[in-house]
DNA sequence: CCCTTGGGTTGGAAAATCAAACCCTCCTCT
DNA sequence: AGAGGAGGGTTTGATTTTCCAACCCAAGGG
């Protein structure tokens, strides 16, 4: 999945080259939620095994997961997430509800998540600094590097 | 991208089903950005024209992007943001964050984005309820349909 | 008339995915 | 000791996708 020839630089196609492959994000899902085995992954996402293994290998050294044993003699393995995995949780979420709002239109959800303030989680992006929902009339791409052209009614 | 065997009902593979094949979110960067044009399209995500057509109609198939005609004589179009496309930029934005952060290390950032308070937008995920950041120790999965069997810490 | 721009479609080669089978190690049961 | 099973993969060959270049069409422009 490289993006060979993407012409812009953009954080949004290097984290996509990363975690953005078939699997890739519902391995992650398993994973942080404790389904970190080989077996458990591939019933839960449904990959095929070899493609498994090969996002398990690019995900570890991506940083995003380990790979830990858990038990010597017999050799058992399994991965978890690490800082930065744990960190891609929050585009899951968002993922979810979204999922959820369109596609399901809210009605027999798979599954809720709680939030430790004892309410169900509805994830919210908001704007660190001023703590605002993240609204797409509130936004303005300041594009500073070059490859970046700007034409619509978005642009700065 | 069917997820025929998926046997997990998950509303982020539902979401990834629609909007997780290859350049899909990058196509959604740039009509969020405005640069809503085929061959705007072509340069900026580095699709195949043949993949982008495909991608297009599956956007807009899906309610997510819209394709509106720009002028009659000679015809022209120009692909839009829905409603729906416009509620994927947050999660585009938690992405580019996170690219930022752990693939560029905050140097050199390839575009930035201006939130309406004045501040360089930081998107950080909450929750809806408490407003508190989104943070994985403080979730807890509560399944609600059968094939969700969590056997690891954040178990409900 | 010829060339360019916008918006695609078509065809064949290259790459990724898929399913099933296989392998190896250790463990348990008999 | 042998049979069988679980865990964690790799291998093989068929099927799908992606890729790339070429082509097509309609409407201006010079």
């Amino acid at each position: 999945m490289a993006a060979t020839k993407d012409p812009r630089p953009c954080s949004i196609a290097d984290t996509l080259a990363v975690v953005g492959e078939k699997y890739s994000l519902l391995v992650l899902r398993e994973v942080c939620l404790g389904n970190g085995r080989f077996d458990q992954l591939v019933r839960n996402t449904g990959a095929p095994r070899d493609i498994l293994s090969a996002r398990l290998r690019r995900l570890v050294e991506a940083g995003i997961l380990t790979k830990r044993l858990y038990s010597e003699r017999p050799q058992r393995f399994e991965y978890r997430p690490t800082q930065a995995g744990l960190e891609l949780e929050p585009v899951l979420m968002t993922l979810k509800e979204w999922g959820d709002r369109h596609l399901r239109k809210g009605a027999d959800l798979p599954m809720a998540v709680e939030h430790s303030c004892g309410s169900e989680l509805v994830p919210v992006v908001t704007c660190g600094a001023c703590g605002d929902p993240v609204r797409h009339e509130d936004l303005t791409a300041r594009p500073q590097a070059p490859g970046w052209t700007l034409t619509g009614p978005t642009a700065a």
